[in-house]
DNA sequence: TATTTTTGTAAGTAAGTGCTTACATAAATA
DNA sequence: TATTTATGTAAGCACTTACTTACAAAAATA
């Protein structure tokens, strides 16, 4: 009977959602086959966590801190336009694929419409990631690099689909996608769209 | 007590599954709430379909045969390429917003990984779509309308993540956005990728 | 009209769900 | 060393799940 923090047990209860999801999909993620995975009873699992709920609501704040947070010191980084946006999709691609669960977890979530408080966080980080984008953009016309008639707003919204895009392919496991090639092959085409 | 015919109760059934869906979120698409929508019991429901997962599977040949079949249709039309990439774009974005549940239920069935013949359906549909979108992208630079320079799958791709995301912005009801003005705006942008 | 077929109900099943309770024991603290 | 606190277990809770069974009755067919 081995015995660890809450805090280290919260991380494990935590990865082995995200591992059960890639693993075996979104319905094989109960309170028993997590419990099962870390080696623990069920019991267990609410010592560390009051409900199912507030598992999900942790890696939520997880993506927030984490993924949100290192896209936006990409924006605030002193390179060139053309450079944030680059660096931008490739780190967001990375994470989704080194968090595979993530994607599902989020959308699944969201569509379990009865919980505001998770849909109110989801539209946050990723309304926070297209204003990021546009941010990039704006900076990129101001600074005369990409046209005017380009309209921000539109292109945030084609590019937030990329990883997700990239994401389905993943989960649909057609081909392992080495990520800095697609991240340039992706760059590349969109970077035509913004051309003067 | 009215009769009606298993077809007819077939598609009360299927039709019921995306309303639950859309408007109460997936994990409340059980036999039970399926029966009570409808006004049946439960047995009523499995005297028409062997299997709830039968139910989903049927769903995914009708997106087959309805979705895939229109975009076959204008891929296989006379109109200019550009016309084409747009109507294919609009169709499809239409048929996700008058079928607000089916993305959610596709995606939602994928993650569930033991069942490898629904998921090959899905990647079936999926494949259709973007061979689709290819053919059109190569016959315009065939026709000399678009660049040479832009490489047909990775513009694939990128267009398929549009539909997509726009399901996403309309689970989230953040806007309800106009589907004509939508399409406009998003194939505006895209074209400009393929330019020469 | 008599019989068969189709569509329905009511009441169950076993298995799974999130979560709780009563109790044990390792580790930290006094 | 004695006591408290944190982390664990085993068993069981009420409820939901997909699905079944035995039977009724409407509709189609003979």
């Amino acid at each position: 009977m081995i015995r660890e923090s809450t805090e280290k047990r919260q991380e494990q209860i935590k990865k082995a959602v995200l591992n059960l999801i890639s693993e075996e999909g979104l319905h094989n993620v109960s309170t028993r086959k997590l419990a099962k995975k870390i080696g623990l009873t069920e019991g267990a699992i609410f010592r560390h966590f009051a409900t199912k709920r507030d598992i999900i609501k942790s890696i939520m704040d997880d993506v927030a801190d984490g993924l949100v947070g290192s896209l936006r010191s990409i924006v605030l980084s002193p390179a060139k336009s053309e450079e944030k946006l680059f660096n931008y999709l490739c780190n967001n691609v990375k994470y989704l694929k080194e968090n595979k669960g993530i994607t599902i977890l989020l959308f699944s979530e969201a569509t379990h419409l009865g919980d505001k408080e998770l849909k109110a966080k989801l539209n946050e980080i990723l309304d926070e990631q297209k204003q990021f984008i546009i941010k990039i953009i704006k900076d990129g016309i101001a600074e005369g690099v990409w046209s005017k008639a380009v309209v921000p707003e539109d292109f945030a919204m084609i590019y937030m689909g990329i990883p997700i895009t990239y994401n389905i392919e993943m989960i649909l496991n057609k081909s392992d996608l080495n990520v800095d090639n697609f991240c340039k092959r992706m760059n590349n085409l969109i970077l035509k769209a913004l051309r003067k």
